[in-house]
DNA sequence: TATGAATGAGCGTTCATTCAT
DNA sequence: CATGAATGAACGCTCATTCAT
């Protein structure tokens, strides 16, 4: 009985493997065809799988994006907590938080595609990972904006919650703005996209202050 | 001749009155199937026209899309116009105009998701009817946002051109938010979407001012 | 009545004009986009004349083809004539024809292609006029042909119609070779396309002398 | 291991029978359509296959046509070595030849159009297989004009190579004319163009004679 | 568990021809 | 005579999914 639980513990644990390589694949083709490129077919091809195997690990290819989806947020979550860890004081981790938001976009342009696509337009996000995904990083914020309003940074009627969704809405918001305006944006102000971001943060979160 | 010329006049309106009636269908089509639901065979069926005949109207897919999505910018660039009409001070202007926003996407659902969809990822708006109807849009938020600085509502340092870029990112990150985060939102804080949008506003409001 | 016909005639002479403007539109388009991508809308369009218009004047579209090709081999007889006027000796009249189909082809592309693939693929040239034109060609050769046999150039056994058959088809032949591996040719043999066909000519013809 | 190697081939070996069928299919639709005729629909329908079936086993339409024109070519070069293995006189082998080009065409009139039509008129057969089909078919006759030539069958300055060429091409032309104008010819001389075609290698083999 | 052949509806687009006006 | 809007079958091709082995 032993013996059959390792066997059975083990083939979990080889099955995961096959499912992040698949995923890996995946990903690897939305990095050369785009997130509507992918296509089943190729990521059987790069993951040297028949097409059929794929239907094995994941239910259809909807999962595979919404777990390449879960994967970016996690990967978001962690850039967020590395960026965090340094500061002490709360709204400076605030603001560390929403610079890291910018560099992710430039250090994992997909990743962030992900995150922003599926924050827009997803209709059923009744996956639970990806809903928890999401309120993971939902809660994240929600802690450091309700520490900063502890120590007094915000105004006393800000209602934490709140603010951390405004926060994540408009800031999704602008750098979908800056990714699809680039060359209005730097030809029209003369100025380049991070300039336009550090405003942006220095506008919303003084919105917020007392 | 003048006849003729009656005739061949008579012709132009029927050919406009077929063209909106092919985009009228394109809407029900994608009302009912999604903006990438749609399809040109749908769109025959609709409008009870042959597959082919479509194609006297339009030149592709593409371009009934870009209609479309012009379409709705006008329809929102109108809605801003109303809404700030009835308003005198320019502050109260930009709010009204805000407020117009999420009144639109009550009411326009679909087009404020061509808005905002194509806001957000379009690639080649260079269409010049679909980027004229955005420039549109920016250079009457720029201008309200120029009179309210005028008028000493904003930071004297406050570029109103960029506050208008962010203040239209961050709007339409909001609105994407609240459509796709509704039951999360209404669940977790306790009130509706409108209150979240209006301290939105309030934020991002003060955010801009002295 | 004399009145009648007179309008009769008229009328006849401007569907003529008509009839070979719509030709020479035709015409301009394959020149454009090759034999093969002749359309009718592209037609009507060059012509400025509606779709159906042109079905007024051609029952469809391969009597256009047709005529054209009929106007091809008008226009090669028409070289052969010029050609062959100025040489007295019938042996050097038929030599300067040959060379004259190769002129022909590279001064008129498009005529020399409607020429060899008609010549070469067409299954129904029961159109009188289209058939016409080829005997006519057909009967001019077999006219050099003859005389040059007459003047003892040629073996006395030898068939003149016969011989003008195998010398039109295998210059076709030629031709057709020439312009399908010109390239190989040209590296292969280190030679023009000239010289080759100067070879041809003599081969041929030192064939059917004594 | 082995069990597995063996299915493995025979999965090859079903593929490939599997490829010949859908091969030979598009042949019977073509010898019932025309080349032209060839669709995609037509050949799933003959196969007893759907549509996507085919892009299994072919990349597309241009590589059906290809495979069918270089399996015509390599029956060609077949026929060619058939009937000039009986033969010892290289000029005797080389008159074999050429008779085996009109038996081909009469026993294979399909495959003939493939060689006649695709050596007259394609544009790009760089495709590997097929450029490769045919010039084995032209080093044969070379190589079968060059034992001619130095057995001193043909005059001393006949470039073989270049003979070969024109030999090639105007062979071609007399089989298409001989296609395209069956009925005047046999009319018009009173003779079946056998006849036709042994004058024309009396003449051209004389032409290069002596 | 893994395969990969097969599916077949679906896609956007073209174009020769017809016909009511 | 002339129009040009309308047709609709046909085209080559894609791709998520299924299923017998």
């Amino acid at each position: 009985m032993e013996r059959k639980s390792t066997t059975k513990a083990r083939r979990e644990r080889e099955k995961l493997i096959r499912k992040r390589h698949i995923l890996d694949c995946a990903e690897a083709v939305m990095e050369r065809e785009g997130i509507f490129g992918l296509s089943m077919d190729a990521v059987a091809k790069e993951a040297e799988l028949a097409k059929g195997t794929l239907y094995l690990y994941f239910k259809n290819k909807e999962e595979i994006i919404a777990q390449l989806s879960t994967k970016a947020r996690q990967f978001l979550l962690k850039a967020f907590h590395e960026a965090t860890a340094s500061q002490n004081d709360p709204l400076q981790k605030l603001e560390a938080l929403l610079w890291s938001v910018i560099r992710f976009k430039q250090q994992h342009p997909l990743y962030n595609e992900l995150v922003s696509l599926f924050e827009g337009h997803r209709n059923h996000p009744e996956d639970g990972e990806l809903l928890q995904s999401s309120m993971n990083i939902t809660a994240f914020v929600v802690s450091i904006v309700d520490q900063a309003k502890n120590q007094g940074h915000f105004r006393p009627d800000l209602n934490a919650t709140e603010f951390s969704y405004i926060l994540w809405g408009a800031t999704i918001g602008i750098l979908q703005l800056i990714e699809s305006r680039q060359q209005v944006i730097t030809d029209h102000l003369q100025q380049d996209t991070e300039h336009l971001f550090a405003h942006y943060i220095q506008l919303i979160l003084r919105g917020a202050q007392k």
